[in-house]
DNA sequence: AACGGGGCCAACCGCACGAAA
DNA sequence: GTTTCGTGCGGTTGGCCCCGT
């Protein structure tokens, strides 16, 4: 598998740049663009391979990259998004203009990373470390932890808080739909007929619960059971998650916040929503499902390919992708 | 002043994947 | 269907710099 390094071919320099080389690559992108990598070097003149050039102009020459420090607001994007997405570096450097993956990879290894540490959060999962034994040792780590949460959910400058969360919630029930699906005994299944503010409970959603696979396969047929009940299902959090207590379910993927930390949020959302129905809902008109919920289908399209879903669903289910038959 | 340890970050490495041949 | 090419991506490394001793 793979191929042999570009870089093998002897006399092809490697290491740290000259300014000399730089200013080579950069004038023949300039006048050429970078066309095929693996042919640049020779035309710019420089003694290295196409994908040291690559990576040197997307990581540090291109002229939109953003220097300096990162800024409070980044630092919580970053935080939101790998939370979300792990470590999708690429993905989450799309959602900062200006950096590179490979910057926020270091940030996030050399800064972030400790910081949640020491604030007693673990950085992979998102959640209070759980290997503190001794809880009173680790109070002022969980303090700091639930503080550090609270700045997080509070500070609402950026939209993408809204966005991450509605994603991690969503998610997060489709996961516990389908880990109850696959766990199923009658009494251990989701509760859909005692929680009516569930989301999936508005609908045939889970009802057809052998074919539930088939739901999922075609997303928008499956959520266009559900009526105008969407936000008002997301609004309602803790109906998202009727068996909270249960031993065996997954986590919240965002961390516990306060109540007014979720309600703030969810108002944030709410303002989002109603604005966007504003701009385009006529009262009277046959709505559409893509029309009533594209804020809720840009949020969720937004990281959602199918491979997304894909890769999801089955470290969720035992069952392969696509669930056909 | 010398040394060692740790932090930081640019650059490299190797795998994966889609497109083209 | 297979091979090759070009590129993207995440993990890792190497070397510089700073700071404490």
């Amino acid at each position: 598998m793979g191929r042999s390094p570009c870089c093998d071919e002897s006399g092809l320099k490697k290491g740290p740049w000259t300014p000399e080389e730089d200013h080579k690559l950069i004038n023949h992108i300039r006048k050429h663009g970078h066309g095929s990598w693996r042919a640049l070097p020779k035309q710019a003149g420089l003694n290295r391979c196409g994908k040291s050039c690559r990576l040197r102009w997307t990581n540090y020459l291109r002229p939109d990259i953003k220097r300096g420090n990162f800024t409070a607001e980044e630092d919580q994007t970053i935080i939101n998004l790998h939370s979300l997405l792990g470590n999708k570096w690429s993905s989450i450097a799309g959602h900062l203009p200006g950096r590179t993956d490979n910057e926020i990879k270091n940030y996030w290894n050399t800064h972030i990373r400790k910081k949640l540490l020491q604030m007693g959060i673990d950085p992979v999962t998102h959640r209070p470390r759980t290997d503190h034994l001794n809880v009173l040792a680790a109070l002022p780590q969980l303090l700091a932890a639930a503080n550090f949460n609270n700045l997080l959910t509070l500070n609402q400058n950026i939209q993408l808080d809204a966005t991450s969360v509605a994603k991690a919630q969503l998610l997060h029930s489709m996961i516990q739909v389908l880990n109850n699906n696959n766990n199923t005994t009658p009494s251990s299944s989701f509760n859909i007929h005692h929680t009516n503010n569930n989301i999936f409970s508005q609908s045939s959603f889970l009802e057809k619960r052998p074919n539930i696979s088939e739901n999922l396969y075609d997303p928008a047929q499956s959520l266009s059971h559900i009526d105008h009940q969407p936000l008002d299902s997301f609004s309602r959090l803790p109906g998202l998650f009727p068996h909270q207590n249960d031993q065996d379910m997954i986590p919240p993927m965002i961390s516990a916040s306060s109540d007014e930390s979720k309600q703030t949020q969810m108002m944030i959302k709410n303002k989002e929503i109603l604005k966007h129905s504003d701009q385009t809902s006529n009262p009277s008109s046959t709505s559409t499902f893509t029309q009533d919920h594209q804020p809720w289908c840009d949020i969720i399209d937004d990281e959602a390919s199918d491979s997304f879903w894909k890769e999801i669903i089955e470290q969720t289910c035992s069952e392969p992708w696509p669930f056909r038959e």
